[in-house]
DNA sequence: ATCAATATTCAAAACGTTTTGGGAGAAACG
DNA sequence: CGTTTCTCCCAAAACGTTTTGAATATTGAT
């Protein structure tokens, strides 16, 4: 392999002056920085990343521990997000590193093991909860890190989300206008940062319309939840005519209910989603549903964490995107997607 | 950080006799060995893994490069795999390092890194193609890897798959059993070996039978194609009563081909798919199809990496895992899944 | 008691890089 | 010419392991 040693000696110079010119230091002539670089590039030359490591004690890579929940995990895009990050992050020469763990004691050792070993330089947190234990081990520990989704928390902390307020906001505010007035709300555990914000945007939306905001009931994100959830509101007083829900696999669920009560989504009652999961599509009717640009937000995340890594600090502290709607059947209104 | 240096002088001893204690090698006293594996458990000792590496020359690391397409890439089932290989490798201290490269030079180039810089120990291929470039690369530079899905080569090799070949004979089977004759394949493109293999169940399946097996058509595995494709077969002569589909999202475009020719799936005409994809228990009927058990698979993928590289060589060359059939109303069967 | 064999331990080298602390020579200045 | 100031380069140390080859203690045989 080609090794600073061999070009050193194959240009017959130091193996310092090689190193440093290959990283553009100002002191050696700019006729050497010129001959080394052609040279390294002619060899392929590429630093052993395991010395480089040992010499400069960091690691060249981003860590991103998985929490892998029982049963299973049905999340398509979260490929696509890896597949983002990872490629940006390898245009700059770091690793993706993945790890899965079970949240829990598991996680937290996991979690412990990077920062303890220094084995990665930063690592993002995914799936992020509103009292977050792994964020105040990073920031106790100094290991840098960025949130997909946020946290509540005093410290500052860098951050990639979607607007799930805003989102909830439009699509309940959608609903007012169509003449909805008893709108439900099927929200995620609140323990998820994005459960809350997504609430918190259809409760101002209802309060905005004048319109009552206590129609809401807590479910788990799975189809059984969602399906269990809605049966028991359709089957009380007062039947909301519109079912606003935190996810795509609660509204399906919902959808479920809906059909058992003889009812016709879309025509009898209003059902939305959050994620547009591929299922979303193939619902019937198809689910009025919003979702997150993958790509923008895997590339946002991966400049964050190269900031932090390299500047001690993310470009902005966090990112907020906008969610991108798609009309269906399912609330009643004319297909944009 | 404790380290071996810390350790020895702690114990009074060399930092040669720790690391051999730690080793478990025989030329070290059974009670220094004991006293000094008690000392690293109490500091919590874990060997730098960079000075490691360095020194051995090896990365104790598993790489995968994601074949990412143009295009969304739906396979929920994808990150499980990763979960479960990822769990694996860490419990036997092996990182897994996560690359995203376009197929063709990209991905080639990607490989190439790996290679030369020895980044990692070993790799895990995944979507293997027919006749598949990569296997070459990797044989000759004699990086070991694990192929997820067979290929077309001379050299043996270690692989994990489904038995498609097996799983396409019996849903074939099964629909010849319910008094199908005219049975249409539509295959995947054939570069790909699952593709031949699904194929070639079928046509068995129909030889055996006594059937002619020359209602095939190819297409890619998309809604869309999958659409195209079957309305062409339903619109030519001597339409099929029976559509076995390659893959889940080809099942899915055959059915909405199906519906609009004004045809019900599951009473007028069976259709079939494999993957069991989340969005096919939600089509109209819902999809009959296939699955492999991620679990399994993921944990024998992660077992013969690690044979082989420990032992150089994988504790069998391949293993072919059976699939789990899920009938559901599209063909026209009562549902078991 | 002596020598050989065996059981333990260790000092030092090596892995390939980055960084520290100069050093040699040329140019600038008095 | 002597001194200072640059410019360019380099030897050596360091990062924390593993491994080699040898040294030192212990035991067994004569």
């Amino acid at each position: 392999m080609a090794s600073l040693r061999s070009l050193a000696s194959d240009l017959g110079l130091s193996i310092t002056t090689v190193s440093r010119a290959l990283d553009g230091y100002e002191d050696v002539a700019a006729a050497t920085r010129e001959r080394v670089s052609k040279a390294a590039a002619a060899a392929g030359y590429r630093p052993n990343s395991a010395a480089r490591r040992l010499r400069k004690g960091s690691s060249e890579t981003v860590a991103l521990i998985m929490p892998t929940e029982p049963g299973r995990f049905y999340e398509p895009v979260f490929v696509e997000l890896l597949a983002v990050i990872g490629e940006r992050l390898a245009s700059r020469h770091y690793d993706l590193m993945l790890l899965a763990a079970r949240p829990g004691a598991e996680e937290v050792a996991a979690y412990r093991r990077i920062i303890k070993d220094r084995r990665a330089d930063a690592c993002v947190v995914v799936r992020t909860r509103r009292h977050d234990a792994r964020i105040a081990m990073l920031q106790d520990a100094g290991l840098p890190f960025v949130c997909h989704g946020r946290t509540e928390t005093r410290a500052p902390y860098a951050f990639v989300d979607g607007d799930g307020e805003a989102g909830f906001r439009e699509v309940t505010a959608r609903m007012v206008a169509l003449g909805h007035t008893r709108i439900a709300h099927l929200a995620a555990p609140d323990h998820f940062t994005f459960a809350e914000l997504r609430a918190r945007g259809w409760h101002m939306a209802m309060r905005a319309a004048g319109l009552s905001d206590d129609i809401k009931v807590m479910c788990p994100s799975s189809e059984d939840a969602g399906e269990q959830a809605a049966a028991a509101l359709l089957a009380g007083p007062g039947r909301p005519t519109a079912l606003i829900c935190a996810t795509d696999r609660i509204a399906i669920g919902a959808l479920r209910a809906v059909q058992a009560a003889g009812l016709v989504a879309g025509r009898d009652i209003a059902v939305t989603g959050h994620d547009n999961i591929h299922a979303s599509r193939f619902t019937h009717p198809a689910l009025t549903t919003m979702e997150l640009d993958v790509r923008s937000v895997g590339e946002c995340l991966a400049d964050k964490l190269l900031h932090l890594i390299e500047r001690g600090m993310p470009d902005t502290p966090g990112d907020i995107f906008a969610l991108r709607h798609c009309r269906r059947a399912s609330s009643g209104e004319t297909e944009t997607d």
